[in-house]
Formats: structure tokens, sequence, C-alpha cells
RNA sequence: GCUCACGUAGCUCAGCAGGUAGAGCACAUCCUUGGUAAGGAUGAGGUCACCGGUUCAAGCCCGGUCGUGAGCUCCA
């Protein structure tokens, strides 16, 4: 027998004999490694875990801990939905069931409705298979093999996937697991005991084979599995609190905002509590910006719609735009960016080298077409405000600016609480414009303002937008969930279109390099992230109530109205409950509607002159005199 | 836009072989002046999203419109 030499991730090695095991070799190192494996990877490609080895190389077991673990338990269990379907619903053909985030989910064409009420139906199915423990079997058929099989199974779908793969050459496997059969690149766990019982059907929707919505319609079935009940309860957990969370059930519990049929699809009403919010964002944003450099504009929503042809936006962003409308016989549009009308200001004048960089922000209102089935909230509208600026600069001055944006980003985004982040760097498509060398040059000096500032980042190659090569950043909220906010972009289209350019030290002109930047996106989505990642637990700063005077009777109300003056002058957000209710009311509500701060006036604090305060989450702080109270409130502001 | 589901009081929801609406909260008035998360009584409030159809009769059935929600490749 042939001896093969298999290196361990810890750097040790051993030899087997060849043809032994991913799993053998696990057994041999322990038990508890063996249960706990679900595939291994042998040099670089991840492969069953009763694949016999026959080379010599590396080898790493890969638990569900891995993310390639993960897919491969969540593929498995994906099958194992499958099979269960296919019990339950003969006459399903069946799509694709990949792995995903969270889980994994199986497309089927059924003519019946999949309910909830059939997800128990399917889960008991699912617990049968994986009690009968049948084994994964991979065959390899040929193109001409599979479509018979398939056919005569009546998938047409997986027809469909084999004609697409025989014609790429790709060899064609299945895996069978009893009486079932898929076709799948595998790899796969060794059988369906692996699996466990801890799964959960989570949704159904439509999907578009194959994503195209000229194709049909199939019901894909959302679902999870975990090895570990503890990790499935935590899964369902982290999915009751984003709903918690969800801004639009807190947006209007706390009364911040509203969307109204009446209005419109996707345009947001911010009722006082919310727009005082974003009154608070709006003065630090731009405070922030005067203070590193730029220049405050403002332009108008409409504009010739000749504008948008000089800007390239009626060829390229059609699509998203509102339609024109006409004034004294010329077409207006309403504007889907900001950026010509910068670009305009920017041409507004002569700009010489010395005047450079420019930098013009604008928390800029623009109108998109968003097709009504991705609305959302606040996180998907139609009408929404851009915390938008261009940079025009020298080209010797791109990395510095960069490194300027990605400053002034990081300080934004931790004082609104978020401090982690991916992020991304996206290089040059097939199609684009502009020189190859400036677009190297543009790549090069994002990635060195990203090196420079010690930022991790992952290379998205050939995902750039067609005018310029971006830096695009994602936040991640209290929950783990990513939002795309700020986006970095060198544009290297619209001072072309517009012409723009500066003169030189020769006395020539010059094309200024334009970077087009984002910080929170667009406020009312950021709104919406804040909203949830807060769960309506404001900072200090942002809560639209700070602090509420709670007097216990009448006779305490003059007390209170000297209270609440006194803190108003201190520069607090303060209200009070004059209500004919009992004090444990006034608090239910005041909890309720978040507000830090609970000032509970009676008969002591009257003849004392204090206050009784209590925080909320936190509950009774004791009495305190004012003078107190406001040093620890400017404690907490210090601390923000 | 498409598929499926949903649309009943300001909010959360009940309602039924099709027989012309109900609760809690919120709101108003009154009683209660109460010490750290819901005091009590009374009352007002609905063209059951909208339009059309079937029926003696429609919140409920059918069709359309509008709106909302879950999703619409993370490629076997």
């Amino acid at each position: 027998m042939a001896q093969i030499e298999i290196r361990f991730p810890d750097g040790n090695t051993q030899t087997f004999e060849s043809g032994t095991t991913p799993l053998e070799i696990a057994k041999g190192i322990s038990n508890s490694l063996a249960k706990r494996s679900v595939a291994a990877k042998f040099n670089d490609v991840v492969i069953s875990l009763v694949q016999p080895l026959q080379e010599d190389g590396v080898l790493q077991l890969l638990s569900f801990k891995d993310d390639e673990g993960k897919d491969v338990f969540w593929h498995s269990s994906a099958h194992l939905m499958a099979q269960a379907i296919k019990r339950v619903f003969p006459e399903a053909q069946l799509g694709i069931g990949p792995p995903i985030a969270d889980g994994f989910y199986y497309d089927i064409d059924l003519d019946r409705a999949i309910t909830p009420e059939d997800f128990e139906t399917l889960e008991q199915e699912m617990a049968k298979i994986v009690e009968e423990n049948h084994p994964t079997v991979r065959k390899v058929l040929s193109a001409k093999e599979a479509l018979d099989f398939f056919k005569k199974n009546h998938e047409m779908l997986k027809v469909d996937l084999i004609e697409e793969l025989a014609q790429n050459g790709e060899t064609i496997t299945v895996y069978e697991q009893g009486e079932f059969a898929d076709l799948c690149r595998g790899p796969h766990v060794p059988s369906t005991g692996y699996l466990g019982k801890n799964f959960k059907l989570l949704s159904v929707a439509g999907a578009y084979w194959h994503g195209d919505e000229k194709n049909k319609m199939l019901q894909r079935i959302y679902a999870t599995n975990y090895p570990d009940k503890k990790l499935l309860k935590q899964h369902l957990k982290r999915i009751e609190e984003a709903k918690k969370r969800d801004h639009r059930k807190l947006g209007r519990e706390l009364d911040l905002f509203s969307i109204q049929d009446e209005i419109g699809s996707g345009l947001i009403l911010w009722h006082p509590k919310g727009a005082l919010m974003r009154h608070l964002i709006e003065s630090y944003w731009k405070d922030e910006h005067l203070k590193n450099g730029y220049d405050l504009v403002s332009t108008p929503h409409v504009a010739k719609h000749h504008l948008w042809e000089t800007s390239g936006h009626t060829g390229f962003y059609q699509e998203n735009m509102f339609r024109p409308m006409t004034v004294d016989d010329v077409d207006y549009q309403l504007k889907p960016m900001n950026c010509p009308f910068h670009m305009m200001i920017y041409k507004s004048q002569i700009r010489s080298y010395r005047d450079l960089p420019i930098r013009f922000a604008e928390l800029g209102t623009v109108y998109r077409y968003e097709r009504s089935g991705v609305l959302h909230g606040l996180m998907r509208v139609r009408g929404f405000t851009q915390d938008d600026a261009h940079i025009y600069c020298h080209p010797d001055q791109l990395t510095d600016e960069i490194i300027g944006v990605l400053d002034l980003n990081s300080r934004m985004l931790a004082k609104f609480g978020f401090t982690e982040y991916d992020v991304y760097l996206s290089t040059r498509p097939d199609k684009f414009v502009g020189s190859q060398e400036s677009w190297e040059h543009a790549t090069e000096a994002l990635r060195k303002a990203l090196e420079l500032k010690n930022m991790n980042y992952q290379v998205d190659p050939g995902e750039g937008v067609f005018y310029g090569p971006k830096i695009d950043i994602k936040i991640k909220d209290v929950l783990g969930r990513s939002w795309q906010c700020s986006t970095i972009q060198v544009d290297f289209n619209l001072p072309e279109r517009f012409d723009l350019n500066f003169v030189d030290v020769d006395g020539q002109r010059h094309r200024p390099i334009t970077i087009h930047r984002a910080l929170l996106g667009s406020l009312e989505r950021f709104f919406g992230i804040l909203i949830e990642h807060y769960a309506g637990n404001f900072p200090f700063w942002l809560a639209p109530v700070q602090a509420i005077v709670l007097p216990i009777a009448d006779r305490h109300f003059d007390y209170a109205a000297e209270v609440k003056q006194q803190l108003m002058q201190a520069g607090l957000r303060v209200n009070s409950d004059l209500r004919n209710e009992k004090v444990g009311f006034k608090i239910r509500e005041a909890e309720v509607a978040k507000i830090p701060f609970m000032i509970i006036i009676g008969d002591k604090e009257v003849e004392t002159q204090t206050l009784s305060i209590r925080h909320k989450g936190e509950g009774d702080l004791g009495v305190m005199k004012l003078k107190q109270l406001l040093e620890h409130i400017q404690a907490i502001q210090d601390k923000e």
C-alpha cells in the first residue's frame, strides 16, 4: 500500500495509507474532533469527510465554526429539506438550494402554495430523514445520463441546469441519500444523521428562476439549521430582536416619522421628534464639515432637463429618474443627484491650482424612482437627503484627500456608535470611461490611503462604477448586521462632461480629479439604521426629549414649572407631564417613550428644593440638587 | 414591476355556512391629589382601503385599483 504524507494546520505531519479518509484521520486524533467535523479542506479544496485521500497534502478539518463548514452543513441541510419536500409533495420540482448567510433556502416549483402551516409537516419529515441516517453518495454522470435521469423524474429545472453545465463542459455530479438524488457539486456531510434536528423553516417567498423576472416565479423556502440547540435559539432570538427594533414600528411608537398613502410611497414625513433628531444630526454634520475644510453649498430640487443630458444621467440613469415636467415649454427634471449642481458651482469661475482642493458639501435632497416592490420604510425610499460632497483636487492631492475623508468618516460614525466596519475597494470594471492610467493612479491612491490608515479592506475586482474606482464602507450594528453607508468614489466622467479645469503652475488648463463621497449615505436610511441600532434608546445628545418633569400632585406644579425652566435654560430638551394621573402611570409612559431622565417632584422635593431623579432603564437614582443633576448630565455629554 | 399574503376605530387585533360591527390601548368628561412601569366610571369614535359585480342580503364570495409586508441567484 502506498503511503501519503498529511500535514496539519499546526505544522505536524503524519503518514497514512493512501485511501484513508479525513473522517478516519479525525477519529485517530480524537472522537470529539470527528464528531464536530462536517467536512475537510485538502490542499485548499473543500472535500467530504469520506473522500479517500490519494496524495500528500495539507488537511484541515472543518466544523460548523468555519465558514466553509457552515456552507457544507447548510448545503446538506438544503438537500435534507428538498428530500422532505419531495416526500410530502412528490409533484414538486426542485430548483436550486444553496447555503446563505444565516442558513439556506430551496427554490421549488409547485402549483400549490406552501404555507407556514406546511412547515411543521416538512420539519417532521426532515427529522425522520435524519433518523434514517442515509449516507450521502456522490456519483459522476455523463450529461446524457444526467439528462435522462432528471427527465425521467420530471425535474425540468434540473434539466435546465444540466444543459447549462454541459455547455460549459463541467463534470456533472449527483448526490444520493436514500431514495432522493439531487444534482449537486457538493461536498456534503457523510450522512443525513450529521444534520441533527435543530433546524427550522422560516419563511416562504417568491423568487424568479435564475433571478430573472422573465422566468417563472418559484417558491423559495428559507430555513436554518444549527448543530446545537442553543445556537438555533440564539439565532431565533436575533430574529425576534430585529423585529422588536424594526424602525417602522419604533418610528410610529416614538412618533418620529410616518409614511402615508395620501402623500405617496417612499416619501417621508418627519414628525416633530424625528425632525428634531434630524436637525441635531444635520447640525453636527455641518459643524464637522466646516471644521474640516468643506464649503457648504445649497442647490435646487429641479433643473432643466438639459443639465441631465450634459451629465449623462438621462442615458445611464433614466430608469431611476422621475419623469420630467414642462415649465414654459422647457423640460425640468427633479434631481436624482446633486453632482451636476456642484460641477456648475465649480465651473462658475476660473480655478487656479492654488484654490485646490475645493470641497463642496451639501445635504442635498434627491428624488429617485424606485420600483414599488423595493420600497422599505426609511431604508429604501423615493425622496431622500444625501450627505453629499464633491472634492476637486490636483492628482498629487488625491491620497491626502482620501485620508481626510476616511478620518472624518470614522470620527462621524463613531459619534453615532458605529466603530466596526468592513471596507471594500472596487476596481476597474470592463466598461469604463477615462484612461487606464488615471484609473491606476486613482486606485493606487485609494489603496495607499487605506494602507496608511491601517484599515483592513477587501478588494472587489471589477466592481467599480464605470466612472471610477471606489471605497465602500459597511458599518456593523449591535446585532451584527451590515449596512452600507459610506462611499468614496473617484469620478472621471463628470469633470470630462462638464469640462472642468484649473490653471496649473504651467499656466495651462488641466482637469481636476473629482471625488464624490457620502458618509452617512442618506439621512433617511441612516436614521432608520440608528433607530434599529439603538432600539430607540438614543444617546443623550440625540434623545428628542432628554428629561421630563413629573409632579406628583397639582400643588407641585409651580415648583415643577420652575425646575423645567431652569433645565431649559441649561440647554436641555425638557417636557413636563401635568396630567391628572398617578406618578406610576407618568413614569411608565416616560419609560415607554424612552426619555432618559425623569424628574419626580413631590412634597419632599418642594420643601428641600431638590429633585428625585430616575433614569430610563436604571430606575431610581435618588434625590439630588439641580446643580448635581446638571453635573451628572454634563459628564454624560462629555463622554459622548 | 412580478409572486404570495395582508388591508376592520389613531394603534394592536377579534369577527363569520354571507344576516347591515367588537375588545384592549389611546382620546374626551367626571371622580380620585395619588411617591418610582398601567386608579375608577362614563362617553365619543368605523362608507370594514377604494371601485365594480354576484346575492333578498357582502367586512366576509368574485373582478379590478391603491397601499403594506415577505422575497425576487449569496448560482447545481
